[in-house]
DNA sequence: TTCTTATTTAGAATTATTCCAAGTATTGAC
DNA sequence: GTCAATACTTGGAATAATTCTAAATAAGAA
């Protein structure tokens, strides 16, 4: 029962909140086109200025409970990396996530093969219902901002 | 290259923190040993709590400077699973996280195959040095918290 | 349209983490 | 062992991230 990997947009975004009883509303329509918007992993700040810039009404609470009420509706995910703040990414394709520990930059890569629910020994008492894999490390040539090349001693 | 799985104590301790041009202090002891005391997922308040029950005078910022400390020599894991406080870890094993998404406790699994870099499909300018991986659910009849069951509509 | 109830809003409150400056302890050299 | 250099510790202030609150508003069902 995967999640449809492409993106939700209109009635469909509406009636993926009205399965979790949750209200379809301009503010919701509003940031989940934002993240579709600009497909990579801003932090609930980040939407919040991107939002505002279209929508300079929308609350900061809102951006969080819309984000929940995203989430909880399955198109969009969470990713936590780090003692920073929650990141939101639009892509439900599988896929893992890659952090830069340099400049903190945060990638989508492919799951060669995904690790799923059988792969892991999980008790008969855990009910799985997601996985999140994130790899940590460095980019070199793709991330402007990791020419410097920390050393990793 | 992989880390030693086994708990580091004492010499071992101090060789892990000499690697990384780290300094042996009673403070980093005294944390590393709290976390190896009770094996579970403290957030750095919690550590902080158990660390001043033998040893009053330390202070937050130093829990933090140390956990930090410990997750850069290798013998603590740092863990992400929500947008709570992040979690530590002194299991070195190869492990997955599981959170209960009803009372967030976090529970050690084994995997059965685990996924490496080779099966990650990382693009040649990134360098992988750790994979975390996290499954949410809920817990049942391990969880005593979890027996209310969240409805998961 | 009306009712019920979820949602939005601004701002206060909390929680989590980092920063700071001064004192202290560890390490390496002698 | 002593000394110097510097990393570490400390308490508290500062900042960042997230949640809460109470009143106003809007969505959805009847």
């Amino acid at each position: 029962m995967a999640t449809d990997p492409l993106p939700v947009s209109g009635d469909s975004l509406n009636q993926r909140l009205a399965e979790k009883g949750l209200r379809f509303t301009s503010q919701r329509k509003h940031v989940y086109e934002v993240l579709l918007g600009q497909r990579d992993h801003p932090s609930a700040e980040e939407v919040f200025m991107r939002a505002k810039q279209s929508k300079p009404e929308i609350s900061m609470a809102t951006v969080y409970n819309t984000l929940d009420a995203l989430v909880k509706c399955g198109v969009v995910r969470q990713v936590n990396v780090d003692r920073g703040a929650t990141l939101y990414c639009s892509n439900m394709n599988e896929h893992a996530h890659f952090c830069c520990d340099d400049c903190g930059k945060v990638f989508d890569v492919n799951l060669k093969n995904s690790p799923r629910v059988p792969e892991v020994d999980v008790p008969g008492d855990f009910e799985v219902r997601s996985i999140d894999i994130a790899l940590h490390g460095r980019c070199t040539d793709m991330c402007e901002d990791c020419g410097r090349r920390k050393a990793y001693t």
